[in-house]
DNA sequence: TATGAATGAGGGTTCATTCAT
DNA sequence: TATGAATGAACCCTCATTCAT
């Protein structure tokens, strides 16, 4: 179900003669270089990984890999973009309840999101720089558009009176950084279950953008 | 004045002959070396780098950087061991005011360190996976101890009642996570300086640890 | 004719898609690549050659032999075990005569065979060092069945009481050494033919194994 | 008492200023040097063997070699050189009874000094190739000249009837050829001794070269 | 769609050797 | 006589990619 702009989603329309059968095991080749692919470069980074390696993961000679993707910049890519598609469109899919509050929805939400698609997360933070300009600059902009949904959520709690935040921009970053970071660590079967985390981590957040310290108590 | 598990530093004892004018020459190539392959490994990655792109850098060919660090693996070695080394080091030497209340302290040290050293602590973050599993167990060692600094002033700033943490090392790691995320995207000569920074943080941290919640204003 | 453990030979069951022209292809720069190894090798020495210059001799670029054999050391250990499968080969099927004398027949063909495939027998003996100990252990037992067959004359003839030989193991070595001492000094074209050769060595091996010494006339 | 032809041997009348000591030092290093090259040369083969090994097992760094040698070239040089002279020096001074058979006693020469020297034997043959021409050519002539210590034993012997040897200078070869083989699989402490190797060869060599074949009983 | 052969570039590393000290 | 730094060339091998089949 995720999105994925592999190059033969261009060609539904494409010639029918060469039976239906040739081009579904194409596109199951096609989806078995992505898994190989995301797997291979979460684990040793992109320029540690070689076509070869990927080609053995999917039981194909490297230059079949051609046949799906034209070059392996552009399986990156592909795993990228769809990557920061997924998760917008899970975020407008997701079944948290809307009468949540925004704050503690996106908390959740991102949490989940992320522990439960840890490889894509990685690589999409970690291989960045292996991007061209030209894919950087989307992943970017998207990137900056899920930031945008908490710097709204942030925004909008603040004039409603409900949080206080000084600086919404620089808070929807350092939130955004502390959730991500669980996945580094995080490991299942630990002493803490998903949802203690997700407690846990909604407590800080709830407290870090709170609106009022009770007392003089304060630390300095 | 940054530790180095440099080639040279072990043979006080090897004779004499070769001068130490020799010798000198040698340390300041090394640490050409290690400068440009900081930069170099920062800005590309460590496996995109080549032997031969850091030679040039330094003005030399690339067989004699095998002077100075047996292998390339060694450079990256030698630049996590002696960053793990010297943020430790600084934390243990730093000017900031001990009288200061000590979670303060810590933020305020871990964001000006980390605005200082980017690019260290960037591939101390990033290059994690290409170091060999000896070292990759030190400097996790290393990490460990620093993160354990923050946890034991959490823990005891609970027993003091200053602070409410339900599990300090979550906590930590949450707080961690969101300081150093700032170098990746703060840049010096933008909206807000250094030390904007540091109140902004600070304050998220603050709250984040208060001992109460103010009302029941609170969200959900 | 001669065997080969080349690379492509165990694949018969490979998707059969490429074609046989280029598999057939394949297999020829695969017998280029051999021929060229063995001269280079028998002039130079293992150590002393290099793939560029099998490559340049082939008329393909160095990465191209990797196509046909994994390593450089695979170069070696395919012509240093197709040597010795051949040379036993070619003893079973030998067109001399069964009804010669078994010595006489093994020393003509010993002489024949080494004098024709000089190259492969001198690397066989001086490129035993590089190769590596499970490979070794291959040509050393095939040299050893080889020695055999020459032992098993000697002492089938010493039964017979056509040949003395106090020491056929010993006697083995000797005379093989002898006889293989011949292509070190040989020329075609010189003072003797090699029907020459096959006589004077002949005569030598007939009287050093012959039953009797007929008088007191020996020496000491 | 190995003749060598080392580079400080026509500088014994050099500036007496540097002390004796300093020069003893230099002569004990040399021959350091020509030990572990020896070793390391017979072991791997003059190509696979670099002067940072040698170095390494003189224990001193690669570059003080060429105080003594002024190229590895020469090493092997000196080495093959001197072993040659060596082998001429031994033959005229030997020990064994002038009154003792000719040839008997250039077998058993012959054998107790390859058994002796089976390192500077081995490279003497191996590494031929890998002389420079000019120092081939030098060995070649001592080689002949060895050889031709044998061929005029058995021509002499021949004039005097006592050996029958149809082409004395291919018996020459066959027979060195024959022996030069013994250290190739000899080991000491095996099931022969080195007296008695001697005695089964020698008994193969009068054989071969005895003046009259015993009776019709021969093959063919 | 997949193969196997080939390319051209470049990877990390080693080498014999030089030389100022 | 020995050192440690440097050179320049070369090493084996791997890479992403192309292409005829």
């Amino acid at each position: 179900m995720p999105s994925s702009a592999a190059k033969t989603d261009d060609r539904a329309t494409a010639a029918a003669q060469a039976g239906s059968q040739t081009r579904a095991k194409g596109q199951e080749t096609a989806e078995r270089v992505r898994k190989a692919a995301l797997k291979r470069f979460a684990a040793s980074g992109y320029a540690a990984v070689s076509m070869r390696e990927i080609a053995a993961d999917v039981g194909v000679r490297p230059g079949a890999l051609y046949n799906h993707f034209p070059t392996k910049q552009d399986i990156l890519k592909d795993l990228m973009l769809s990557h920061m598609a997924d998760l917008l469109a899970a975020w407008e899919t997701s079944d948290l309840s809307p009468d949540m509050d925004p704050l503690e929805r996106f908390v959740r939400f991102h949490i989940r999101y992320h522990l439960e698609r840890t490889d894509e997360v990685f690589i999409s933070y970690m291989e960045l720089r292996n991007l061209e300009p030209v894919n950087f600059r989307i992943v970017e902009t998207e990137r900056r558009r899920y930031e945008a949904l908490l710097t709204d959520i942030l925004e909008n709690g603040r004039t409603a009176g409900r949080y206080a935040v000084e600086d919404p921009k620089v808070t929807t970053r350092a939130i955004i950084a502390m959730l991500t970071g669980i996945p580094a660590w995080y490991r299942e079967g630990g002493r803490l279950s998903e949802r203690d985390i997700e407690e846990l981590y909604l407590d800080l957040v709830r407290k870090a953008v709170a609106p009022e310290i009770p007392n003089g108590d304060r630390m300095a």
